[in-house]
DNA sequence: CTGTATCCTTGGCGATACTG
DNA sequence: CAGTATCGCCAAGGATACAG
């Protein structure tokens, strides 16, 4: 219901760092698997899935409905027998897809490197 | 103290995307932050907290040391009178720069839009 | 097919105070 | 100066089952 916070939530917010505001939308734990397997083509909802394998519907769905909700990804349902659900990017969220390659650029390198999965 | 985990925890682990593998090092909360201000030069704790506004030490000392961990930084203690630590970026952390930077610039345009700040 | 409802767990994050 | 100790919090994430 109302949402009651008892401090302040983070003090100082950083306004003018650009880095923290776009990490924001990065951030969630799927978000940047949605934003790469969206970068070429909309997908639907179980072809989303199919690509993200380890992720539960729900969690699916609330990250999908809070990229949409921050203007990332646009929704459109499918007027068709069984319902079909179609998501892409909108023009903020090709924006985001060059940090996107970025990352994954360094993810290969890194994995060259083998530096990741040496845990 | 023993560790209990009653399921498997992330059924399929992703060992093919250098994407999630990649987000994992700069996932945390302030660890972005922390690669931009020394991408260029060494910087001491204080300095990074000064760098960094709104960040307690006992957070920021278990970030910088999970890096550590991580392979992300490098601490070096001065044998100084007053004791100095110098933090800097291993090869690893070099890495990653670019990634932030990409960021950095979709962040700069994303304000330039006037996307972000318009909660 | 595309989600919601419910419930649970975790660990990251934060504040404050204190120490070598 | 450069941290650690202790405590609390709570939101994000996850599992499973169910629904339109």
């Amino acid at each position: 219901m109302a949402v009651k916070r008892r401090k302040s939530r983070v003090p100082p917010p950083p306004s003018g760092c650009p880095l923290t505001a776009c990490m924001k939308f990065l951030g969630g734990a799927w978000t940047p698997n949605v934003i790469w397997y969206l970068r070429s083509e909309p997908r639907r909802f179980s072809e989303l899935m199919a690509d993200i394998p380890g992720v539960s519907p729900k969690v699916f769905s609330a990250r999908l409905k809070s990229l949409e909700k921050d203007g990332i990804v646009i929704r459109r349902v499918m007027p068709t027998s069984p319902p079909t659900v179609e998501y892409s990017l909108t023009n903020l969220g090709q924006e985001l897809t060059p940090a996107i390659e970025a990352i994954v650029q360094v993810g290969h390198k890194l994995k060259r490197m083998r530096a990741v999965g040496m845990e």
